[in-house]
DNA sequence: CCTCCCGCTTACGTCAACGTCAACAAAAGT
DNA sequence: ACTTTTGTTGACGTTGACGTAAGCGGGAGG
């Protein structure tokens, strides 16, 4: 493996990708069994590219908002299906019409259990007020009261969550 | 029992909260035995009053947002904990926040998911009016135009989705 | 040369969340 | 009185998404 290490023509280990992506060898394979990587191959070794990290990171968003590994396949073969027939086409499109409205649905669903959490807080940060107001977790008084209409969307990186 | 059915005192069969929810019986009691329900019993049968049923109803959206039944479970216990002291409060105080700060990051994924989808969209709706606009799932120019703006947020009945 | 460590493959194990099936009781319809 | 429906408790099967262990090859370092 020496001859070039321009631009854009990075390539990753799959040790690399594990590590950047928190997860393990053998997801990235078990993602390779099922159709969902195909990383090329310098003799036995996988060889990961731009491209395969960008569907890596589709993957894995895509775990994360519900969808079963066959259910990503399906979406992933369907972004890179260069045609296939207009038929086809139309059907990809009716899937994909599909997936937002239940995203949208899902959406609705956390911003449901987002406020009944809030409620649960704010019950709480009450008792304890009464109670043992030297437990509250620091100043919360108007911080609470400007989230509750601003909001908090911002940066992550991007890294593992649930499970 | 003869003795009183008032008003809010409902009470609700299995098979009526299976119908009512779209769950099968075998899935409730599965809940009970991992600790998420407690119904009452009329000698063998189970009797379920408004408490279990807006317990079942956290579970199912907990679900459907993707939470497992491990954390579902904590997060009622956390509900209806009476008490158990302050510092018991302080740390579920605490792991509420955690989950909307989970939930919020997982909104994140989903508004990128469908973002991600209705990029396809377009580009599907564009390749195909390009080969075959008969195919279009009909009026869509300026629909898409709209719903982009103004989205599309009401009501499904509470029903069922994902898996 | 020997030993690690990374990587590969194949195969079996596991965990969650139920489904399915058996065997039975009690209530309800005909 | 008989059958059907609705309910109960086990116990075992299933699916998805990996984890874990076994066994082997190859390169780097002591």
């Amino acid at each position: 493996m020496a001859h070039d290490l321009r631009r854009p023509e990075r390539t990753f280990t799959i040790r690399q990708l594990c590590v950047e992506f928190k997860v393990t060898p053998r997801a990235l394979r078990f993602y390779e069994d099922k159709g969902l990587l195909a990383p090329a191959r310098d003799g036995m070794n996988r060889v990961y590219g731009h491209r395969d990290r960008a569907r890596l990171q589709l993957i894995l968003r895509g775990k994360r908002v519900g969808f079963s590994l066959a259910e990503i396949r399906e979406i992933l073969d369907l972004y890179d299906e260069k045609d296939g027939g207009a038929a086809q086409m139309a059907k990809s499109l009716k899937k994909f019409k599909e997936r937002i409205v239940a995203l949208k649905a899902q959406r609705e669903d956390i911003d449901g259990a987002i406020k009944n959490l809030e409620d649960g807080v704010q019950r709480l940060q009450r008792q304890l007020a009464d109670i043992r107001p030297d437990l509250l977790p620091k100043a919360d008084a108007y911080d609470t009261m400007l989230r509750s209409r601003l909001d908090g969307a911002h940066e992550t990186g991007e890294p593992a969550r649930a499970k």
